[in-house]
Formats: C-alpha cells, sequence, structure tokens
DNA sequence: ATAGAAAACGGGAACGTTACCACTTTCGAC
DNA sequence: GTCGAAAGTGGTAACGTTCCCGTTTTCTAT
C-alpha cells in the first residue's frame, strides 16, 4: 500500500535503479535528483526496512539481553545503549530473562533468524561458564556488561568493582575505623566476589586482621536482606563502620541500626556500592560509589560496533572507575573537611 | 551464510514450498516431516525474520515511544508492555524522545517504513493537540498512555488521576484536616490538570471553600521543585497537610517542613501521587496512590494488538485505579487504627 | 571537431520467504 | 476395483530493495 521505490520511478520519469542510488548517495543528475526528490515528497515515500534488511543482510538493529527490565538500576543503563546506538544508526530490541528463564546461549538464534546484528547481556547475574563458552565460539558480535568467569574471553564492560570498594573501606579506615563489618552480595551475582575481594584487600592492606564474625552475606540485594543481616551482626559482634555491597541492603542495615538505638554516623559509619536516587534522601544521606551506568552501557555499545565493522580483533574487558560519593554516612560534611 | 529454507530442502530431499508449510503449521506427510525436522537440527537453521517480514507485510514488532527511557517511572511500564507484547508474539523497540526532540508525529513513519506494526506513546508530557489530530488520521494502530486533550479520540490507557487525588484528599478531610496545600503538577504535564481538579473537587464536596494562597505550581516534577514551592507556601500560609502530584515534589516538600522545625505528620500531614520504591524508605514513609503501572503496559499492548488484528472498531479509554497506600506521613499506624 | 574518460542511467538478478495453483498420490466408501 | 475427495507436493511469482554490469550521455582536453 505504502509507495515502493518503483511507484517513485514512474512518478519522476526515471528506473528503480537511479532512485535506490539517489537514496544511498550515488552519483545522479541534478535535474533527475529534483524530481525524485519531488515525488518522494509527493508520494510520502518512506524505504521499506524489511526489504533492505533482507537485502543488505543486516538488520541494523542491536539487541539487548537483560535480566529483568523493571530493575530500575537499568534505566541510565539502558539510556546509554539507547543514545549510542542511534548515534551509530542501529536500533535497539530488548530481551528481558525474567519470565521466560531462557539461557543466554539461546539468544543466538537471534543472529540465525537476523534479527540482530550484535547482541549485548547486561545480565548481572552470576554467568555459566558453560554458556559463557557457548557464546565465545560462536564468533558472534557479543559484548558483555558485568564480569564473567569464562576461560575464553569476550568483550566486557564492567565496573572495577574491587578496586571501587579497596578505595571505599579504604577511606573508611582512614577515618579511623578498625572494625569494619561488610554485607557480601548474594553469590549468585557476578560481582559479589569482586567487591568482597576488595573489602578483603583493603582490611589486609591496613594490617588489620580478617575476622570471620564481620562479615554477613546478604541472601540477595534488597532491603529486607540487609535489614536481617545487619540484625545478625549486631548480635553477634561490635563495629563501627559497615560497608554494604549494594544500596539497598544498606538500607535495610541503617534501618537495623537505627532501631538498635546507634546513630549514623555517631556510632555506625555507612557506605555502600551503588549509587542510585534513594541515596540522596534517605536519613541520613548515604556514602556511595557511583556506577557510571549510562558510560558503561554506551561503551559496550561502541565496542560491540566496532566488532560489527571488523575493526578491531582484540576482544578487551573495559574496567570503569566507580566513584565515592562522601554524604554525611560516613562523618558530616564538617568533619570532612576536617580530615 | 546460515541455512535456507532451501538448504533444508535440499537436504531433507524435499521442495521450498513443503519445507515452509511445514514451518507454518500445513498439512505434509509423515516422513517428510521427520526428515524436515533432522535437516533444520543437522544444519541449525533458523527463518530469516526479514524475508518474512518483507514477504507477509508485517514487522511483528510494536514501537514504544517514551519521552525518556532513562527515567525509572518506566519500569514496570516497560515490563508490563514488553511481556504482553512477547505473548503475543510480538518484539518491541523503544525510541526515546528525549535525545532527538522529534515530534510524536514523526514516529507515524516508522509505519511507513514497515518498521512497526503498532506503536504506543507511553509519553507523559502534555500532547499538542495538532500532533494527536496527525496520529488520529493516519489512521494506523496507535494506542497512548497518558491523557490526551486532542479531539478525535485515540484509544488510551491512563490512570484515574481525578479520582484518585479525589480520593486522597478526602481522606486527609476525613482524618480532620481542614488547610490543605497543593503542589499542582507542572503546565507541561499531561496529568497535572486531572490531578488539580481532583483536589478542587475533594475540597468542593467537603464545603471548604478554595483558597488560592493553599495552591503552588511545581516548575517541573523534581525534589527540588518540591522543596522550593513548599518553603513558598510556608512563608505564605498555614496548613496542617500537603497533597503533591508526585512523590518527588513530596520528598523535596518533606524537607523543606523538617528544616523549618515542622514534625511530619504532627504539625503536617503529606501525602502523594506516584508510589515508588523511596516512598517506603523516607523518614516518615510518605502516604502515596500507587499507580498499576505493569497493568497499564499490559493493557496498552492487549488493546493495541486488538485493534491490528482488527478486531475492534471501537476506540476506547481504559483508566485504572490507582491505589491508596496509607503510611505514616499522613497518621500513624496507631491513630490509622483509631480511625 | 574528436577521442577518451567520467558521469549518469536502466535492465535484471538476487536476497529468503510465503502464497497460489495445479498436479500427484493416498485413502475410504460403495 | 473404481471413483471421488482429501491430503500431500512442487513450480513459480511475488515482496521491495540493492548491486552488478553494460549502455548511453555528458564533459574535458587536445
Amino acid at each position: 500500500m505504502p509507495p515502493t521505490i518503483l511507484d517513485i520511478a514512474l512518478h519522476a520519469g526515471t528506473s528503480k535503479s537511479t532512485v535506490s542510488r539517489y537514496l544511498n548517495g550515488g552519483s545522479v543528475g541534478k535535474d533527475t535528483a529534483a524530481a525524485i526528490e519531488r515525488a518522494i515528497e509527493e508520494l510520502g515515500y518512506a524505504p521499506n526496512v524489511n526489504a533492505r534488511r533482507l537485502v543488505s543482510h543486516k538488520s541494523h538493529t542491536i539487541g539487548v539481553v537483560l535480566d529483568d527490565i523493571s530493575d530500575y538500576i537499568y534505566g541510565a543503563m539502558l539510556s546509554g545503549i539507547q543514545a549510542g546506538a542511534h548515534q551509530h544508526g542501529y536500533v535497539c530490541t530488548f530481551f528481558s530473562r525474567r519470565p521466560t528463564e531462557a539461557t543466554e546461549a539461546s539468544y543466538l538464534d537471534l543472529f540465525k533468524s537476523r534479527q540482530v546484528d550484535g547482541l549485548i547481556f547486561a545480565t548481572f547475574r552470576k554467568r555459566n561458564p558453560a554458556e559463557v563458552m557457548l557464546l565465545a565460539q560462536s564468533g558472534q558480535p557479543i559484548v558483555l556488561i558485568g564480569e564473567h568467569s569464562g576461560v575464553l574471553r569476550l568483550p566486557t564492560v564492567d565496573v572495577d568493582n574491587l578496586s571501587g570498594t579497596l578505595e571505599e573501606v579504604t577511606y573508611l579506615i582512614g577515618q579511623g575505623h578498625r572494625r569494619i563489618a561488610y554485607l557480601a552480595g548474594p553469590s549468585g551475582m557476578s560481582a559479589s566476589a569482586s567487591r568482597l575481594r576488595g573489602y578483603e584487600q583493603a582490611m589486609e592492606l591496613a594490617g588489620i586482621a580478617s575476622e570471620a564474625a564481620l562479615m554477613e552475606r546478604l541472601e540477595n540485594w534488597t532491603v529486607d536482606a540487609g535489614y536481617q543481616a545487619a540484625r545478625k551482626l549486631l548480635a553477634r559482634t561490635k563495629f563501627t563502620a559497615l560497608a554494604a555491597s549494594n544500596s539497598y541492603s544498606a538500607f535495610g542495615a541503617a534501618r537495623a541500626m537505627q532501631e538498635a538505638g546507634l546513630s549514623i554516623p555517631g556510632d555506625v559509619a555507612i557506605a555502600a556500592f551503588d549509587d542510585d536516587i534513594l541515596c540522596t534522601y534517605t536519613n541520613p544521606p548515604l556514602t556511595t560509589l557511583s556506577q557510571p551506568f549510562s558510560r558503561m552501557g554506551s561503551l559496550a555499545v561502541s565496542q560491540l560496533v566496532e566488532i560489527m565493522r571488523g575493526e578491531t580483533e582484540v576482544t578487551s574487558t573495559v574496567y570503569v572507575q566507580p566513584k565515592l560519593i562522601l554524604r554525611e554516612s560516613t562523618g558530616t560534611l564538617d568533619r570532612l573537611k576536617e580530615a
């Protein structure tokens, strides 16, 4: 029903080929160009992308696989991916694993069916090494966001979980804290291990003996898990600071402290990984490591585009640095200025 | 490079047509079916969606236009849309207006280029009536989320802003409040007017004379705007309750109250439109009207699918009811039980 | 003016499907 | 055992592009 390139050709008194050439920036005569332009305008023509995709063997689409699109931590990242894709002339389609629980490898079919030219896995759950292997062996343009433990390396964008946590805990130590509790991330999440190592290294570097009683593993990264874990810690041992592997658990922990009659940061200082809008509005505002999600998204796209263009052979892992944002949960601003 | 339907046919010793019929559930002989199945398995065949889309004149894609994908209010809605689309055999592509500031009507080109079969506009900024007219006149399958003031009606899904606010403010009145301030939404947002009318009607119904001094219009729906507006109100008049047209502004308002030495809810009760994760963790937790975003998303998809299938002629506006969630900002739980 | 190069143009095949149609085979009923 | 219907099958033309290649026109330099 909508006009085709042939309609334009007829209307402009020329041929399909010439119209196609005009559309793709080839060399066409001055008045033919004008005639074509006019025809396009009058008939309201827009090229059929599906025909283009068929003949070009490209979908100009980037697939983005997520654990759960409703998780709002994705907001900024999706925005970065989307903007980056748009800039490079690609369109995105998102795939949530959540309802289907499909394996990561099953998304390789999207290549076979020519639905996508490249795939970004922005999944934060721990990845199955066998699956990563399959992805790597496929030889398709794939970029991962969030670390993986596969043997074959895949291009990856990740926040530097280890050094970020290291910096944060070192900051706490610098504030004079010695007994620092840690809420480790759930074992199902890929970032948990590195963040924990960051904590351990910071303590070690400061010459503070590690103590198992100070560490509590979260069942998941929710407010409630943080609350429960903090209560266990409080019942078990004493500490003057607490570092949490994400912000939600820190909210829960803060509540547990306050219920126990402890003041923040007077009695216990609190810091967390993951910044989000909440952190500014809690009482007190929470010191956090802010992840540059938007930038991570656009970096992943850039890398993917390079691979799709065949411009690079090396698979690189890009680590972006989280930024330590000091707020009152680790000391009043006055005290910060003194330091 | 990947196998085509012809490869399968050759490998199975049959013809393209038969393979196609097999794939589309037509009637094929028992052993031919088995041979085809085996060929597909062995060669790892997946149908080329672009060829299908070309010949079927359908993209099996729903386009979703958003103001800004990074706005995390969208999380649950996207999830609902995505899940609904998946359920009906559609794929989604999202389009953010934000970086490009494209007009809504410009997305009609997506139909011409056959990129989408239907479009959902989940934009919350006030819509230009002329644009809505263009959308309506296009005759394409389009569903709007969020109200519009166009003359030609388009199928719409929206939360009932008016009756929600009415219920909320009436609740405050029932708690004994008479002087209730209102933070009206920015004039650029489509929901602002209805929410304001909800407030006005509630006051009117209770026989409370309206007073201009109690209303302050927000410049935008941010925490800071809420803070500024609340300070103006405090400087100007007295009130025992405040209703805000969204949650962010309520956070700002709460901070302004607390800075002025007022206790919540002791001196001023606060309630807001829009629930989000923050509301539970603020101090005190905030009474809100929770919008069923996920359901709104899936409703929009259902409606769109019906239209695309030509199963319906009538354009309907679906209003979903927001749910009033009582938290401590409008009274302690004890006090609530008394009531 | 003319040769040669460069620019402009059009015909037709190809991309991987589906849909239509005509043909062959199978099957059940009398 | 034959006939008719039903089931199964394959050839071929679309779908709307791009790309290749051969032809025609225009331009430039001598």
